[in-house]
DNA sequence: GCATCGGCCGATACAGTGTATCGATCAGTA
DNA sequence: TACTGATCGATACACTGTATCGGCCGATGC
């Protein structure tokens, strides 16, 4: 009669609480849950007892997909590569759909910015889209290849960290853009009204202030249009 | 006899410990105490029970001088940008040096790296750099000024967290260059062997491997080349 | 079928973080 | 001299990433 336990007999015994299978746990459900959890709160609040509270599953659980946090935000920034297919004809339709859905990427996920250029990377999916860029520059002297996609690369890290800081400051002072002018505004006319900043301040008041797609797009038009004139040469 | 504390006579008390002055606090303190943590141990040695350690100091003294750990961390990045003086003639030279030190500050600050394009940079010091630039600039058509700048920052931060960011690894896998080739190649050499990235194999393996300050000067050049195409057109 | 052993899993613990709170202390005033 | 108001910083809190190790469970030997 080795059934009893505890002198309680089955129908005494409540039943245990409904764990609906212990929650089968791969890298793709773990990565899947944090940028869930990145993508509406932001990075910070990315934390492996988080991940797991959402995963049902003890914190510790996690490490036995990975060896510490750093590796699970590798993973997030991999699987968002494989969201980004460059496509199109010729290495400059390719390079700029590169920049542009790399910047896509990053709006969809902001916390991406918080990581680009962060870590090498080196993940599949991260790979499989170098392989596309360097594929379509196939007709390009092979020592010129690795610093144009390096450059472009370069550039767009840095265009979209600046343009999501700058997003985030103008959300963080009220949601709408007149409140983001009533703040800043004020505090830049009071710094350029002490007259130390007179060209920044012509150009800041005189100049035609261009949107964060033109904004992009002009960089980008400047670097594409540089290589162009170095590698036809 | 207001002079006798808890029954013991002067003669008997110990002299209070050895405060040698209570620590004349200012923001330019704190920042340089910050700084040279950050220098010696990274950004994550940063924490604001360390910083006030240093300046024997308890931790929320020093919310007198910053709102957050945000702030300071803004602090330090003006700090360094008064580091940073583009000089040279004419605005090809000007850029060029801008990204040059800006570079440069971020091999003496690693932890810079970090910071750059994360939050906007708004600073005395940042704006006092902008003005430099902008006054560069002055020969150029006013509505392009503004683009030409932030392309060329965006490359810069783009292409200093990339070049850190590598330099990290390396020494992460064991501080000199033949470890590093001995992690990282035989993992790229595995990879490269399920032939899934055919192009790219082919181009790390065939083409010539520049240094890091080659192919910072490289992309930097593409992009000036651009911008005086557009410039002067 | 049973006892024993090995390995693994995950609860607990630890050392640290940024910062809110609020009681003690001290300067200034009546 | 007594009171009041502001200021300062010790304490406390909620939370972090992760080392540790006790207990459990499955496989193995008799």
């Amino acid at each position: 009669m080795r059934c009893i336990v505890s002198g309680m007999l089955v129908w005494e015994r409540p039943e245990p609480p409904n764990r609906p299978v212990p929650a089968p746990l791969n890298r793709e459900r773990i990565v899947r849950a944090a940028i869930r959890l990145a993508d509406a709160d932001g990075l910070e609040a990315v934390s492996l007892r988080k991940v797991a509270a959402v995963l049902g599953v003890g914190p510790m659980r996690l490490y036995s997909y990975i060896a510490s946090k750093e590796e699970l935000l590798d993973l997030m920034v991999d699987a968002v590569h494989a969201e980004i297919q460059p496509v199109g004809d010729g290495w400059r339709e390719v390079l700029r759909s590169l920049a542009e859905t790399t910047r896509q990427a990053a709006h969809e996920h902001e916390w991406l910015a918080d990581l680009l250029g962060g870590r090498p990377q080196l993940g599949p999916h991260a790979l499989a889209k170098g392989e596309i860029v360097v594929a379509a520059l196939d007709g390009v002297d092979v020592d010129a290849v690795m610093p144009v996609v390096i450059a472009v690369d370069a550039y767009v890290i840095g265009a979209v960290r600046r343009e999501i800081a700058e997003r985030r400051a103008e959300r963080a002072t009220g949601m709408d853009e007149k409140r983001w002018q009533a703040t800043l505004g004020p505090y830049l006319e009071r710094t350029f009204a002490t007259g130390r900043f007179p060209a920044l301040a012509t150009v800041v008041r005189d100049a035609a202030h261009l949107d964060a797609d033109h904004t992009f797009r002009i960089g980008l038009d400047f670097l594409l249009d540089g290589i162009e004139a170095r590698i036809s040469r």
